[in-house]
DNA sequence: TTCGCCTTCATACTTTAGGGTGATTTTCAA
DNA sequence: TTGAAAATCACCCTAAAGTATGAAGGCGAA
């Protein structure tokens, strides 16, 4: 569509050109008939000369110049920065609480529901009804398929 | 906006052509004028012609090209081929086999051990003794942590 | 204040994971 | 060919994980 936009563009202006040109030459022939001084043929040989040169010019410009190219160094985040960066879209999408993802965090970390219990301070029972939910929110089966999910998900940071 | 300025531009364009056509249109009677007496000024008069047209065809073509934008998207490469390639050394180094690297990868993806065992068409205890040989080569105690330690030595890919 | 959500905890049960031991077969290199 | 490592499997047992259900307290929004 840019293309085409380019083309016609161009081509308006060569076009436009082209007109102009006869016009100049036909009042040229104008004028060489008003005050025949000079010799005609010597102008129909240089118009000529005129306009097929400047064809060429035209297309050895556009045949040999290499497209303008303005290079936008586009920094490519998602793998670095979206991998490090919490995806909080997703957990809000999916509706994980706090607590919750806390669990998760910890659970990705290797840690056992007692050891996790341990270290935010309640019972082992606790943590097993947030993986019921957390495991019901990713539709997953079980801890592994969780962590891997939510590596996926950007739920957690990966382990790098 | 754009189509204002387009014009604009094309006007100007067309205008300094006009200008510079008639310029030289008079330069070129002058030179006629002066070396009509000449024979051989026939060939200089054409060929200075032809060098200035296509000189104004390149000059056209350059000026009414709209540069091309190419959108190139930098990869940042540094951190993700370490990711992405896997650690061989390390594999080595701790004596991993390649039954156990399957089940590893196997176990990171989230399968229980009866689903690896029916993915590696072998019983349930044979994937348990893979695993028992597994934690004691990565000193861990549980699948979780054997995950956790696999994708920071680059044992098997991370999840991306 | 009432309602809904989060968090907490409990009990009971099933399933899966993991530890320990021993054994057989396969594979591959010395 | 022979020995070591790898791969396979079994049995038994314990630990951990996961399911289901119920319930209570806190807290913020309507």
């Amino acid at each position: 569509m840019r293309g085409s936009t380019n083309f016609l563009t161009k081509n308006k202006s060569v076009i436009l050109y082209g007109l102009f040109l006869a016009i100049m030459l036909c009042l040229l022939k104008w004028l060489e008939l008003r005050f025949i001084v000079i010799n005609h043929a010597i102008e129909i040989y240089a118009g000529a000369i005129a306009v097929i040169f400047t064809g060429l010019g035209i297309w050895l410009a556009l045949k040999l110049t290499k497209p303008k190219t303005i290079l936008i160094e586009k920094e490519v985040l998602s793998e670095k920065l979206e991998t490090f960066l919490i995806n909080e879209k997703e957990i809000i999408r999916l509706n994980i609480s706090k607590r919750e993802l806390e669990v998760l965090q910890l659970m990705s970390e290797g840690l056992s529901n007692q050891e996790i219990a341990e270290r935010l301070f309640v019972s082992l029972n606790t943590i097993k009804t947030h993986n019921a939910r957390l495991f019901a929110k990713l539709e997953v089966k079980r801890r592994t398929q969780a962590i891997e999910i939510a590596k996926k998900l950007g739920l957690i940071p990966q382990s790098h």
